[in-house]
DNA sequence: GTCTATATTGTGATAGAC
DNA sequence: GTCTATCACAATATAGAC
Protein backbone atom coordinates (compact mmCIF):
# COMPACT_ATOMS: atom_id res chain seq x y z
CA UNK A 1 0.00 0.00 0.00
CA UNK A 2 0.99 3.71 -0.84
CA UNK A 3 2.20 5.64 2.35
CA UNK A 4 -0.13 8.08 3.42
CA UNK A 5 2.72 10.89 2.53
CA UNK A 6 2.03 9.58 -1.05
CA UNK A 7 -1.45 8.91 -0.64
CA UNK A 8 -2.18 12.76 0.57
CA UNK A 9 0.47 13.93 -2.73
CA UNK A 10 -2.33 12.31 -4.95
CA UNK A 11 -5.42 14.15 -3.88
CA UNK A 12 -3.54 17.24 -3.63
CA UNK A 13 -2.93 16.45 -6.90
CA UNK A 14 -6.53 15.07 -8.35
CA UNK A 15 -7.74 18.04 -6.85
CA UNK A 16 -5.48 20.47 -8.16
CA UNK A 17 -6.43 19.36 -11.53
CA UNK A 18 -9.97 18.11 -11.26
CA UNK A 19 -11.05 21.78 -9.34
CA UNK A 20 -8.46 23.99 -9.54
CA UNK A 21 -5.76 26.17 -7.22
CA UNK A 22 -8.29 27.72 -5.15
CA UNK A 23 -10.15 24.73 -4.28
CA UNK A 24 -6.90 22.74 -3.24
CA UNK A 25 -7.28 23.70 0.75
CA UNK A 26 -5.98 21.54 3.15
CA UNK A 27 -9.86 20.42 4.01
CA UNK A 28 -10.42 19.29 0.52
CA UNK A 29 -7.48 17.96 0.02
CA UNK A 30 -7.20 15.79 3.39
CA UNK A 31 -10.71 14.70 2.86
CA UNK A 32 -9.57 13.96 -0.48
CA UNK A 33 -6.90 11.48 1.05
CA UNK A 34 -9.36 10.19 3.50
CA UNK A 35 -6.93 12.06 6.51
CA UNK A 36 -8.40 14.55 8.65
CA UNK A 37 -6.78 17.95 8.22
CA UNK A 38 -4.27 17.03 11.66
CA UNK A 39 -3.50 13.96 10.07
CA UNK A 40 -2.32 16.07 6.85
CA UNK A 41 -0.43 18.41 8.84
CA UNK A 42 1.31 15.51 10.57
CA UNK A 43 2.89 15.09 7.08
CA UNK A 44 3.00 18.13 5.44
CA UNK A 45 3.23 20.34 8.87
CA UNK A 46 2.30 23.80 6.56
CA UNK A 47 0.67 24.42 2.81
CA UNK A 48 4.38 25.56 1.68
CA UNK A 49 5.93 22.21 2.72
CA UNK A 50 2.68 20.46 0.58
CA UNK A 51 3.66 22.10 -2.03
CA UNK A 52 7.31 21.58 -1.77
CA UNK A 53 6.23 17.93 -1.78
CA UNK A 54 4.14 18.19 -5.18
CA UNK A 55 7.32 19.87 -6.70
CA UNK A 56 9.92 17.36 -5.60
CA UNK A 57 7.81 14.46 -6.89
CA UNK A 58 7.38 16.21 -10.09
CA UNK A 59 11.82 16.59 -10.43
CA UNK A 60 12.43 13.02 -9.46
CA UNK A 61 9.62 12.14 -12.64
CA UNK A 62 11.55 14.89 -14.77
CA UNK A 63 14.66 13.05 -14.26
CA UNK A 64 12.85 9.45 -15.52
CA UNK A 65 11.49 11.21 -18.19
CA UNK A 66 14.58 12.71 -19.52
CA UNK A 67 16.54 9.59 -19.36
CA UNK A 68 13.68 7.68 -21.73
CA UNK A 69 13.58 10.78 -23.59
CA UNK A 70 17.54 10.77 -24.20
CA UNK A 71 17.52 6.84 -25.00
CA UNK A 72 14.29 6.73 -27.39
CA UNK A 73 15.03 4.86 -30.31
CA UNK A 74 12.83 7.11 -32.19
CA UNK A 75 15.01 9.95 -30.99
CA UNK A 76 14.12 12.70 -28.76
CA UNK A 77 12.60 15.12 -30.65
CA UNK A 78 9.30 12.29 -31.65
CA UNK A 79 9.61 11.29 -28.16
CA UNK A 80 9.16 15.11 -26.70
CA UNK A 81 6.09 15.75 -28.87
CA UNK A 82 4.28 12.48 -28.58
CA UNK A 83 4.92 12.74 -24.42
CA UNK A 84 3.53 16.43 -24.40
CA UNK A 85 0.60 15.29 -25.19
CA UNK A 86 -2.07 14.75 -21.73
CA UNK A 87 -2.66 11.20 -21.62
CA UNK A 88 -3.39 11.44 -17.55
CA UNK A 89 0.56 9.88 -16.56
CA UNK A 90 1.82 10.39 -13.07
CA UNK A 91 4.34 12.87 -14.64
CA UNK A 92 1.38 14.80 -16.36
CA UNK A 93 -0.54 14.91 -13.67
CA UNK A 94 2.35 16.40 -11.62
CA UNK A 95 3.54 18.38 -13.74
CA UNK A 96 -0.07 19.82 -14.49
CA UNK A 97 -0.76 20.09 -10.87
CA UNK A 98 2.12 21.93 -10.23
CA UNK A 99 2.05 24.26 -13.01
CA UNK A 100 -1.70 24.98 -11.39
CA UNK A 101 -0.14 25.53 -7.95
CA UNK A 102 2.51 28.69 -9.52
CA UNK A 103 -0.66 31.21 -9.98
CA UNK A 104 -1.09 30.47 -5.75
CA UNK A 105 2.27 32.13 -5.73
CA UNK A 106 4.20 29.56 -4.92
CA UNK A 107 7.47 30.34 -6.35
CA UNK A 108 9.30 26.88 -5.93
CA UNK A 109 6.64 25.71 -8.71
CA UNK A 110 7.96 28.51 -11.52
CA UNK A 111 11.67 27.61 -10.57
CA UNK A 112 11.09 23.38 -10.80
CA UNK A 113 8.48 24.08 -14.20
CA UNK A 114 11.62 25.87 -15.59
CA UNK A 115 14.29 23.75 -15.00
CA UNK A 116 12.68 21.24 -16.41
CA UNK A 117 11.91 22.92 -19.79
CA UNK A 118 15.64 24.09 -19.33
CA UNK A 119 16.66 20.41 -19.55
CA UNK A 120 14.31 19.43 -22.34
CA UNK A 121 16.08 21.75 -24.96
CA UNK A 122 19.14 20.91 -23.65
CA UNK A 123 18.45 17.31 -24.67
CA UNK A 124 16.65 18.57 -28.05
CA UNK A 125 19.76 20.85 -28.72
CA UNK A 126 22.43 18.19 -27.91
CA UNK A 127 20.52 15.74 -30.28
CA UNK A 128 19.40 17.98 -33.54
CA UNK A 129 22.84 19.76 -33.66
CA UNK A 130 20.37 23.06 -34.41
CA UNK A 131 19.53 25.37 -32.15
CA UNK A 132 16.67 26.62 -34.26
CA UNK A 133 14.83 23.35 -34.77
CA UNK A 134 15.06 22.21 -30.98
CA UNK A 135 13.59 25.50 -29.99
CA UNK A 136 10.66 24.93 -32.82
CA UNK A 137 9.78 21.91 -31.29
CA UNK A 138 10.35 22.98 -27.54
CA UNK A 139 7.92 25.28 -28.69
CA UNK A 140 5.69 22.69 -30.06
CA UNK A 141 6.01 20.63 -26.53
CA UNK A 142 5.16 23.63 -24.64
CA UNK A 143 1.91 24.33 -26.45
CA UNK A 144 0.98 20.63 -26.23
CA UNK A 145 0.96 21.77 -22.32
CA UNK A 146 -0.41 25.09 -22.09
CA UNK A 147 -3.44 22.97 -23.99
CA UNK A 148 -2.75 20.71 -20.97
CA UNK A 149 -2.69 22.93 -18.39
CA UNK A 150 -5.75 24.96 -19.43
CA UNK A 151 -7.76 21.68 -20.15
CA UNK A 152 -7.00 18.43 -18.28
CA UNK A 153 -9.16 17.27 -15.49
CA UNK A 154 -13.13 18.79 -15.07
CA UNK A 155 -11.96 22.07 -17.02
CA UNK A 156 -11.29 19.50 -20.49
CA UNK A 157 -15.02 19.08 -21.03
CA UNK A 158 -15.77 19.07 -24.60
CA UNK A 159 -12.31 18.33 -26.61
CA UNK A 160 -9.23 20.86 -27.01
CA UNK A 161 -8.71 22.77 -29.91
CA UNK A 162 -5.53 20.97 -30.29
CA UNK A 163 -4.48 17.36 -32.47
CA UNK A 164 -4.66 14.94 -29.20
CA UNK A 165 -5.69 11.89 -31.25
CA UNK A 166 -3.41 9.17 -33.05
CA UNK A 167 -4.19 10.82 -36.99
CA UNK A 168 -3.16 14.35 -35.43
CA UNK A 169 -0.28 12.86 -33.57
CA UNK A 170 1.10 11.06 -36.18
CA UNK A 171 0.53 14.61 -38.73
CA UNK A 172 2.57 16.32 -35.83
CA UNK A 173 5.57 13.81 -36.03
CA UNK A 174 5.50 14.43 -39.75
CA UNK A 175 5.91 18.33 -39.37
CA UNK A 176 8.71 17.43 -36.62
CA UNK A 177 10.52 15.48 -39.33
CA UNK A 178 10.04 18.55 -42.04
CA UNK A 179 11.87 20.83 -39.40
CA UNK A 180 14.38 18.33 -38.75
CA UNK A 181 15.39 17.01 -41.51
CA UNK B 1 -8.36 60.17 -18.44
CA UNK B 2 -9.47 56.84 -18.18
CA UNK B 3 -12.95 55.82 -16.91
CA UNK B 4 -12.48 54.53 -13.25
CA UNK B 5 -13.69 51.07 -14.33
CA UNK B 6 -10.69 51.05 -16.97
CA UNK B 7 -8.19 52.53 -14.56
CA UNK B 8 -9.64 49.17 -11.96
CA UNK B 9 -9.05 46.82 -14.65
CA UNK B 10 -5.76 48.27 -15.50
CA UNK B 11 -4.53 47.58 -11.75
CA UNK B 12 -6.08 44.17 -11.53
CA UNK B 13 -4.01 43.37 -14.78
CA UNK B 14 -0.93 44.67 -12.78
CA UNK B 15 -1.82 42.60 -9.54
CA UNK B 16 -2.47 39.52 -11.00
CA UNK B 17 0.89 40.03 -13.26
CA UNK B 18 3.16 40.97 -10.66
CA UNK B 19 2.04 39.06 -7.99
CA UNK B 20 -0.26 36.17 -8.74
CA UNK B 21 -3.75 35.07 -8.76
CA UNK B 22 -3.93 34.64 -5.25
CA UNK B 23 -2.70 38.35 -4.24
CA UNK B 24 -4.94 39.37 -6.71
CA UNK B 25 -7.62 40.67 -3.52
CA UNK B 26 -10.32 42.84 -3.73
CA UNK B 27 -8.20 44.93 -0.82
CA UNK B 28 -4.76 44.51 -3.53
CA UNK B 29 -7.16 45.98 -6.48
CA UNK B 30 -8.23 48.78 -4.77
CA UNK B 31 -5.41 50.04 -3.37
CA UNK B 32 -3.33 49.65 -6.54
CA UNK B 33 -6.28 51.53 -8.26
CA UNK B 34 -6.21 53.86 -5.76
CA UNK B 35 -9.99 53.82 -4.64
CA UNK B 36 -11.23 52.52 -1.47
CA UNK B 37 -12.68 48.50 -1.35
CA UNK B 38 -16.16 50.58 -1.53
CA UNK B 39 -15.45 52.48 -4.25
CA UNK B 40 -14.17 49.22 -6.33
CA UNK B 41 -17.33 47.60 -5.33
CA UNK B 42 -19.40 50.24 -6.95
CA UNK B 43 -18.11 49.49 -10.20
CA UNK B 44 -17.61 45.84 -9.89
CA UNK B 45 -20.42 44.51 -7.39
CA UNK B 46 -18.64 41.10 -6.80
CA UNK B 47 -15.29 39.60 -7.32
CA UNK B 48 -16.73 37.64 -10.29
CA UNK B 49 -17.98 40.30 -12.13
CA UNK B 50 -14.17 42.17 -12.05
CA UNK B 51 -12.81 38.93 -13.74
CA UNK B 52 -15.54 38.85 -16.11
CA UNK B 53 -14.60 42.49 -17.05
CA UNK B 54 -11.46 41.21 -17.52
CA UNK B 55 -12.71 38.33 -19.97
CA UNK B 56 -14.46 41.25 -21.76
CA UNK B 57 -11.46 43.49 -22.56
CA UNK B 58 -9.88 39.92 -23.93
CA UNK B 59 -12.31 39.10 -25.92
CA UNK B 60 -12.45 42.73 -26.99
CA UNK B 61 -8.61 42.83 -27.87
CA UNK B 62 -8.61 39.47 -29.46
CA UNK B 63 -11.45 41.05 -31.94
CA UNK B 64 -9.01 43.74 -32.85
CA UNK B 65 -5.87 40.92 -33.18
CA UNK B 66 -7.60 38.72 -35.31
CA UNK B 67 -8.51 41.49 -37.69
CA UNK B 68 -5.15 42.43 -37.60
CA UNK B 69 -3.81 39.66 -38.20
CA UNK B 70 -6.12 38.16 -40.99
CA UNK B 71 -5.31 41.71 -42.90
CA UNK B 72 -1.29 40.86 -42.12
CA UNK B 73 0.83 41.74 -45.01
CA UNK B 74 3.37 38.73 -44.65
CA UNK B 75 0.43 36.79 -43.58
CA UNK B 76 -1.11 35.02 -40.64
CA UNK B 77 1.38 32.91 -39.37
CA UNK B 78 4.74 34.99 -39.66
CA UNK B 79 2.28 37.82 -37.69
CA UNK B 80 0.87 34.89 -35.17
CA UNK B 81 4.21 33.63 -34.42
CA UNK B 82 5.90 37.62 -33.81
CA UNK B 83 2.91 38.95 -31.65
CA UNK B 84 2.66 35.66 -29.86
CA UNK B 85 5.70 36.85 -28.10
CA UNK B 86 5.00 38.25 -24.47
CA UNK B 87 6.08 41.93 -25.05
CA UNK B 88 4.01 43.58 -22.32
CA UNK B 89 1.19 45.02 -24.99
CA UNK B 90 -2.15 45.56 -23.52
CA UNK B 91 -3.17 42.47 -25.31
CA UNK B 92 -0.48 40.62 -23.81
CA UNK B 93 -1.05 41.71 -20.83
CA UNK B 94 -4.74 41.13 -20.49
CA UNK B 95 -4.41 36.91 -22.05
CA UNK B 96 -1.75 36.37 -19.12
CA UNK B 97 -4.50 37.86 -16.69
CA UNK B 98 -7.18 35.65 -17.89
CA UNK B 99 -5.00 32.78 -17.54
CA UNK B 100 -3.69 33.55 -14.37
CA UNK B 101 -7.49 33.74 -13.37
CA UNK B 102 -8.13 30.23 -14.27
CA UNK B 103 -6.41 28.82 -11.71
CA UNK B 104 -8.34 30.62 -9.41
CA UNK B 105 -11.87 28.35 -10.82
CA UNK B 106 -13.05 31.11 -12.95
CA UNK B 107 -14.59 28.85 -15.29
CA UNK B 108 -15.43 31.98 -18.15
CA UNK B 109 -11.67 32.91 -18.21
CA UNK B 110 -10.68 29.36 -19.72
CA UNK B 111 -13.73 29.63 -22.22
CA UNK B 112 -12.66 33.01 -23.07
CA UNK B 113 -9.25 32.01 -23.89
CA UNK B 114 -10.36 28.68 -25.57
CA UNK B 115 -12.68 30.81 -27.93
CA UNK B 116 -9.90 32.70 -29.07
CA UNK B 117 -7.28 30.11 -29.68
CA UNK B 118 -10.24 28.35 -31.73
CA UNK B 119 -10.65 31.58 -33.46
CA UNK B 120 -6.56 31.54 -34.19
CA UNK B 121 -6.43 28.43 -35.44
CA UNK B 122 -9.19 28.97 -38.02
CA UNK B 123 -7.55 32.00 -39.17
CA UNK B 124 -4.25 29.93 -39.74
CA UNK B 125 -6.15 26.94 -40.93
CA UNK B 126 -8.40 28.74 -43.76
CA UNK B 127 -4.62 30.96 -44.62
CA UNK B 128 -2.24 28.26 -45.18
CA UNK B 129 -4.66 25.39 -46.68
CA UNK B 130 -3.14 22.96 -44.34
CA UNK B 131 -4.53 21.77 -41.60
CA UNK B 132 -1.22 20.13 -40.48
CA UNK B 133 0.83 22.78 -41.03
CA UNK B 134 -1.99 25.25 -39.28
CA UNK B 135 -1.74 22.77 -35.82
CA UNK B 136 2.07 23.05 -35.60
CA UNK B 137 2.40 26.60 -36.21
CA UNK B 138 -0.54 27.26 -33.87
CA UNK B 139 1.10 25.04 -30.87
CA UNK B 140 4.13 27.07 -31.72
CA UNK B 141 2.64 30.34 -30.90
CA UNK B 142 1.15 28.28 -27.68
CA UNK B 143 4.26 27.45 -26.75
CA UNK B 144 5.57 30.84 -26.66
CA UNK B 145 2.26 32.11 -24.27
CA UNK B 146 2.97 29.21 -22.37
CA UNK B 147 6.20 30.96 -21.36
CA UNK B 148 4.89 34.39 -21.17
CA UNK B 149 2.03 33.08 -18.15
CA UNK B 150 5.10 31.34 -16.70
CA UNK B 151 7.45 33.78 -16.87
CA UNK B 152 5.64 37.37 -16.92
CA UNK B 153 5.64 40.18 -14.72
CA UNK B 154 7.67 39.52 -11.33
CA UNK B 155 7.97 36.23 -12.28
CA UNK B 156 10.06 36.19 -14.84
CA UNK B 157 13.41 37.82 -13.52
CA UNK B 158 16.17 35.56 -15.51
CA UNK B 159 15.29 35.60 -18.70
CA UNK B 160 13.10 32.35 -20.45
CA UNK B 161 14.55 29.32 -21.97
CA UNK B 162 12.52 30.54 -25.08
CA UNK B 163 13.43 32.53 -28.45
CA UNK B 164 12.47 36.55 -27.22
CA UNK B 165 15.10 38.53 -28.83
CA UNK B 166 15.20 39.62 -32.63
CA UNK B 167 18.12 36.86 -33.56
CA UNK B 168 15.67 34.22 -32.04
CA UNK B 169 12.36 35.62 -34.01
CA UNK B 170 14.43 36.04 -37.12
CA UNK B 171 15.37 31.91 -36.90
CA UNK B 172 11.71 30.99 -35.26
CA UNK B 173 9.86 32.47 -38.83
CA UNK B 174 12.75 30.70 -40.46
CA UNK B 175 11.09 27.68 -39.34
CA UNK B 176 7.53 28.34 -40.18
CA UNK B 177 8.40 29.39 -43.58
CA UNK B 178 9.95 25.78 -43.51
CA UNK B 179 6.94 24.01 -42.05
CA UNK B 180 4.46 26.15 -44.17
CA UNK B 181 6.70 26.23 -47.96
C1' DG C 1 0.35 8.79 13.55
C1' DT C 2 -3.94 10.41 13.61
C1' DC C 3 -7.58 12.75 15.74
C1' DT C 4 -10.70 16.90 17.71
C1' DA C 5 -10.94 21.15 19.13
C1' DT C 6 -9.69 26.15 18.82
C1' DA C 7 -7.09 30.45 17.75
C1' DT C 8 -6.02 33.81 14.19
C1' DT C 9 -6.01 35.97 10.26
C1' DG C 10 -7.55 37.28 5.62
C1' DT C 11 -11.22 37.86 2.25
C1' DG C 12 -15.51 38.91 -0.04
C1' DA C 13 -19.48 41.38 0.68
C1' DT C 14 -23.07 44.62 3.06
C1' DA C 15 -24.89 49.04 5.08
C1' DG C 16 -25.10 53.45 5.25
C1' DA C 17 -22.73 58.31 5.66
C1' DC C 18 -21.06 61.96 2.73
C1' DG D 1 -19.36 57.89 -6.97
C1' DT D 2 -16.60 57.19 -3.33
C1' DC D 3 -15.86 56.52 1.39
C1' DT D 4 -15.69 54.14 6.37
C1' DA D 5 -17.17 50.88 9.13
C1' DT D 6 -18.59 46.14 10.06
C1' DC D 7 -20.14 41.25 9.29
C1' DA D 8 -19.80 36.40 8.10
C1' DC D 9 -17.13 32.95 6.67
C1' DA D 10 -13.25 30.31 5.11
C1' DA D 11 -8.42 28.98 5.46
C1' DT D 12 -4.03 28.10 7.72
C1' DA D 13 -2.08 26.74 11.68
C1' DT D 14 -1.64 25.37 16.83
C1' DA D 15 -2.44 22.54 21.08
C1' DG D 16 -3.09 18.72 23.06
C1' DA D 17 -5.92 14.15 23.67
C1' DC D 18 -5.81 9.33 22.24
Amino acid sequence: MASARDRILDAFEEVLLTEGERAATLDAVASRAGVSKGGLIYHFPSKDLLAHGLCERLTALAAEDAERMRASSEGPARYYIRSSRYLGTPFDRAFVGVARLHQGGVAEAVETIRTIERQWLEILATALHDDDAAHAIKLMGDGLYFQAVYGAGEFAATGGTTPQGDDDLDALLRVVDKIVG
